[in-house]
DNA sequence: TTGTAAGCGTTATCAC
DNA sequence: GTGATAACGCTTACAA
């Protein structure tokens, strides 16, 4: 109303949709048209408009129509950590697929614990995002809660299991497993390892330890399990893991190392000291196929997962039109290199 | 006004500050301090309130308080790549730094473009974040003008030179070139080469590359210089630059890597070879030390530049008190190992 | 195709 | 210490 004197307060003598107006000669909500639905206002006001944004440089406050809409262009992800070469890559999948669409990201690690998660999670609700994107399906009981309760869609991703609700873009951990044994076996190793991680909290990873040990087992060779100190350095404790385990009196012919920084480790402990043990790791991180004898691993679709996960979630926004067929059970392939 | 038949188009039903509020017995205002200044309450309505807001699962709108205030806890950043991991740790560090007292990040990539990195700022504004963070100091002119009239504290981080006007946190490129000429020359290499990165919009891999080839002259040195093929998986690039070179009639005795991929590319097609060059890298990627040799680099301050970057952001905004030093300037430190 | 009026849920302002 | 009231800048609903 007092337009000879708009500083008040807060966005002191900011444009606004109203100064575009204005300027334009048309309404706010025309101008708001203008950005939102374009094809609803007519080509001349769109050319004026044009020119006015231009020459203001006015840049649309998207807080304030998140507000009105209740429904923001920006999408809330927690991931476990986002240095670490295996999320790096969903993270930058989701990102770009978000960002070509117009929406955001707004990210938040929570280290594999599940505390973290529930209060990024919580923070994050409050922006009240398009959707939400977890890691695994092992929450806080705060945080299913929460997604439960909001009606905004949830998507967990790097895992797979029939019974979940929320929708779930990933592989099994355990047929992992299950192929990493079946591999080995069929290489003809038969005094087979697996090695934990040494980050505590990584249930997917033990889930590719159960699959592995169960196939063993049904194959008729009995596993041994390394288990790392706590919250040791990845690398270091793989280089204990394969000191340890080749010490044993009947050392191993083959080790299934939880990730690949963790199989490194073991691979240099083994060059070093000149064991012969074969090595297969999971994650294909950049390094594996840099080293001597380069590694042979399990290569989880971490790009895809990023990308598959910000389509469905502008699918259920409508911003992409559903998929006939929704493919969320992703593979993982077995890299064969020169370490197993 | 309409109590008893709140539900209009939007939020229907929403628990919202005036739920809480009522309730509690208290108005919106009292419960909106409790949250914001909790000490201006009284402690038994403080309790009340926590009751209320516990029984309720209300979780505050943080764009509403963002439009209200016009200052929501919320910070961007644009950085060239996520997924790389020499800006992996740098996220990492900012994002830790940031949740820790409330804010959340914003994020997307530029991959060195200048076109994408204005579009992701001119997004960003939009939310009106606390700050912005942005990577090097070149960017578009459009993003520089952004920058120029934005009244939030904006960031430049892995750079620094002393003519700028925003905050840079970081370290001089030109001077790691420097370090690694004195470096290899004083281990007695007379023979040099600078391998360019693959990835073109990199100013600050040429950089390097300038201040490595002006302290050779200087020492008397003269530099050569590889460009690998544009935009080529910079591993590869990295191979291909090593035969190349090599292939020399005067063939050099150590090369200067652009970064710790390329350098490991080239590591790697010598070990198979049976070349013999010294190599030193830039980034002390994580598998820099599980080379086989190992490799020497340059390790660059990635996760201090992104807590850092977060400190100054946070400062600026009140969050934490005013450093009585504001040290900038961090310091790469060369890392010897057994390829150079 | 365009406009008017009424919020969206919170915080700033000022009064008590 | 607490509250009434008016924004914040935009979009929904409805009308023209």
């Amino acid at each position: 109303m007092s337009e000879d004197k708009p500083r008040k307060r807060r966005g002191a003598g900011r444009v606004t949709l109203n100064t575009v107006a204005r300027q334009a000669g048309v309404s706010a909500i025309t101008v708001s048209r203008y950005f939102n639905q374009p094809e609803q206002v007519s080509p001349e006001r769109r050319e004026r408009i044009a020119e006015v944004v231009a020459e203001l440089g006015y840049v649309p406050n998207l807080v304030a129509g998140g507000l009105a809409s209740a429904r923001g262009r920006i999408v809330a992800m927690v991931i476990p950590n986002i240095s670490g070469p295996i999320f790096a890559n969903t993270i930058q999948g989701f990102s770009d697929t978000l960002s070509r669409h117009g929406y955001q990201l707004l990210l938040a690690s929570s280290y594999f614990s599940a505390e973290q998660e529930e209060s990024a999670v919580r923070a994050f609700l409050g922006w009240s995002p398009a959707a939400l994107v977890l890691t695994s399906r092992f929450h806080s009981a705060g945080t299913e809660k929460m997604i439960a309760e909001t009606e905004i869609p949830v998507v967990e991703t790097w895992d797979y299991v029939p019974e979940r609700a929320p929708v779930q873009i990933g592989f099994s951990h355990y047929d992992v497993g299950v192929t990493a044994a079946r591999y080995l076996h069929g290489k003809g190793y038969r005094r087979m390892a697996f090695v934990q991680n040494s980050a505590t909290g990584d249930f997917s990873a033990l889930e590719r330890g159960d699959g592995f040990a169960a196939t063993l087992i049904e194959l008729g060779v009995q596993p041994r399990v390394f288990v790392p100190d706590a919250d040791s350095a990845p690398f270091e404790a793989g280089k204990q893991a394969m000191q340890a385990l080749m010490n044993h009196a009947t050392p191993p012919d083959a080790i299934f190392f939880a990730n690949d920084t963790l199989a490194a480790g073991g691979l240099l402990a083994g060059q070093r000291s000149g064991l012969k043990c074969a090595v297969l790791g999971f994650g294909d991180y950049p390094f594996a196929e840099m080293l001597l004898p380069s590694l042979s691993t399990i290569k989880p679709p971490a790009l895809e997962i990023g990308v598959l996960a910000a389509t469905r979630v502008l699918e259920s926004l409508g911003v992409l039109p559903d998929a006939v067929q929704r493919l969320n059970l992703l593979d993982c392939r077995l890299i064969e290199r020169e370490s197993a």
